[in-house]
DNA sequence: TTGTATGCGTTATCAA
DNA sequence: TTGATAACGCATACAA
């Protein structure tokens, strides 16, 4: 034991080096005020000197907590999902808390399997980001094991709705962001609106929802070639559109890289983006400075469902156990329009 | 408590339960094989019945570890440390270790102390992500405190040298990989190429030493305004070349938001990517594929630095203290080539 | 194969 | 202001 590490000092070594009781050690080391400054500083320069740290495991154990909050994200190599965990990452940080982070991927099996694990690990709570997580937004079986977590700790659902008691969602209102865009893509005069989209999960679900009642609105019929599931990625939607040949004036897109795959298309059969085809993109992101001209997109509010997530979470933790804290927030999204749309006011 | 949750149950409830020792139900749970068919179905039957599990802190505390690694990032919300870490989480998860992620921004001090919280966790070993943990790559003062951490756990750097006991690195060929695109970008025929970064970071000044040895190779004078600092965002990129002039023909920017800067610069003053100007990027991210044309970059072989570092992680862990694991791996890079630039062979 | 007893390192309660 | 001692819940060496 000469290399100075993993040496296992305790607060009996503490005590003993300092000539006082464990009780006082600890006192010491927690802050309180119940110690004479003498012996504080004489257990002070003890613990200094031998580099005492204070065992977490047996600290949790006693104190029945960690401070660590569970996060789940299907995978954190996306853009979307990685701000996200960067936001509330730092949030948490200012209340003390840390993050175990784990990635679950689409499968439901690896879903809950991964749940179990960071359950395991005993968790304060659990944030789950992404609408994937919650199924087709009801309360159905398929989240079941959502509500089941629930039954141990407070669980947040971010981008994803669904019903339990101890489960607490934050959503953003995307029904409507997509109804208003395909509105004003309409009265700009595109008579083609087609709306692009890789899954069908809750959140998919409700744009797709904004985007046909948008069209029922303005009286316009809704075809079956309106509608395209393609893959959220920039090739792949390139080549989509290459095979399979639509014809359309404006795309309206729930991911920014599948916007920009609709430009790529645009670009190689000498379509000029805005004029003759209008494209919008989903989440803002850096990719959407990315490309040429820059993508008109939709900004989800991430921010501001992460700060509510992490607000409504402390709440809860601080024994604000049941009514007082809202079980469902909704924030709104904004359009930030850039050079791949001329829509004017 | 009638809600069902938060019903603590532990090892003793089980035994009485089930009438057999807690050591008996111990060695259910963990599935040791010295235990009777029919006691271990009796014991199992209670556990599912009741719905118990183990407390990850008591089993903490005996056995000295939760199985958890502490990753350090500057922020998860930058493409590269996201796609770092997701290949981490992954490839710890199939060890059974999980992540405690910690966003810790650039700031000396706040690295020093958010590497006090991970350890303060007890964590298993830490990894740290990203050059700018490193330092100038020497031994200075600046890593000392990474060095001190590394007299309570193993610590791997990613993407960084740093030297001391205890403490493993993974780096990829910067310089190498900057030198070779120099040199093929010149002897392709391009008189002034130029340079841009936004660190100065011990993986920076790599990459800065490679494409100085390349013009010096190449016997070209290496003028001050053939390197440039900038920030690592399209718009300010752009927008300090407006500024800024200088004439070039190609550039070799040392991330891909950078390139693409550049590419927006030369678009906004009609100049052509590749015929006129040739860019290169750094990292590979997907955002060489969202412009136009899409970005060569060098992919700085992430996936196997993080391959690489879990495998000695567990090594280290699994007791090979010392000797037999590599201190410093190093990891080619490979230059992806796209629209940018016509390098031929 | 099963049970008993102890240690792991804290915090907190209660006396002094 | 300080100290003795009991939880906290598990794994495990040792005994039976």
């Amino acid at each position: 034991m000469e290399d100075g590490r993993n040496t296992p000092v305790n607060i009996y070594d503490i005590a003993e080096l300092a000539k006082v009781s464990i009780a006082t050690v600890s006192r010491v080391v927690n802050g309180s005020d119940k110690v004479s400054p003498a012996t504080r500083r004489k257990v002070e320069k003890i613990i200094e000197e031998v580099g005492y740290t204070p065992n977490a495991f047996a600290k949790g154990l006693g104190l029945n907590t960690m401070h660590t909050i569970g996060i789940m994200v299907p995978s954190v190599a996306d853009a979307f999902m990685a701000e996200a965990v960067y936001n509330i990452e730092q949030e948490l940080g200012q209340y003390g808390y840390d993050c175990l982070l784990n990635c679950s991927g689409f499968r439901p099996e690896d879903k809950k399997k991964k749940l179990e694990v960071l359950l395991s690990k005993h968790v304060d709570a659990l944030i789950l980001i992404g609408s994937t997580y919650a199924g087709h937004g009801n309360d159905g079986a398929e989240t079941d094991y959502i509500r089941g977590a629930a039954k141990r700790v407070p669980v947040f659902v971010i981008n994803g709705n669904v019903k339990g008691d101890n489960v607490f969602v934050t959503v953003c209102d995307d029904m409507s962001a997509v109804a208003d865009v395909t509105e004003r893509l309409v009265r700009s005069g595109r008579k083609k609106v087609i709306f692009l989209t890789d899954s069908r999960s809750y959140s998919a679900n409700k744009k797709r929802r904004g985007f046909e009642e948008a069209l029922a609105r303005a009286g316009l019929p809704l075809s079956e070639d309106r509608i395209h599931y393609v893959k959220n990625d920039i090739r792949a939607v390139r080549d989509y559109l290459e095979k399979n040949p639509v014809t359309f004036d404006a795309a309206v897109a729930t991911e920014d890289a599948i916007a920009i795959g609709v430009m790529k298309y645009a670009h190689s059969v000498g379509l000029r983006v805005p004029e003759d085809v209008s494209v919008t993109g989903y989440n803002n992101s850096r990719m959407a400075l990315a490309c040429e001209p820059e993508l008109s997109s939709i900004n989800n509010g991430l921010a501001k469902m992460c700060t509510s997530t992490v607000q409504r979470l402390m709440a809860v933790l601080d024994g604000e156990d049941g009514q007082t804290v809202e079980r469902k927030v909704v924030i709104p999204c904004a359009f930030v329009e850039r050079g791949t749309t001329a829509l004017g006011k």
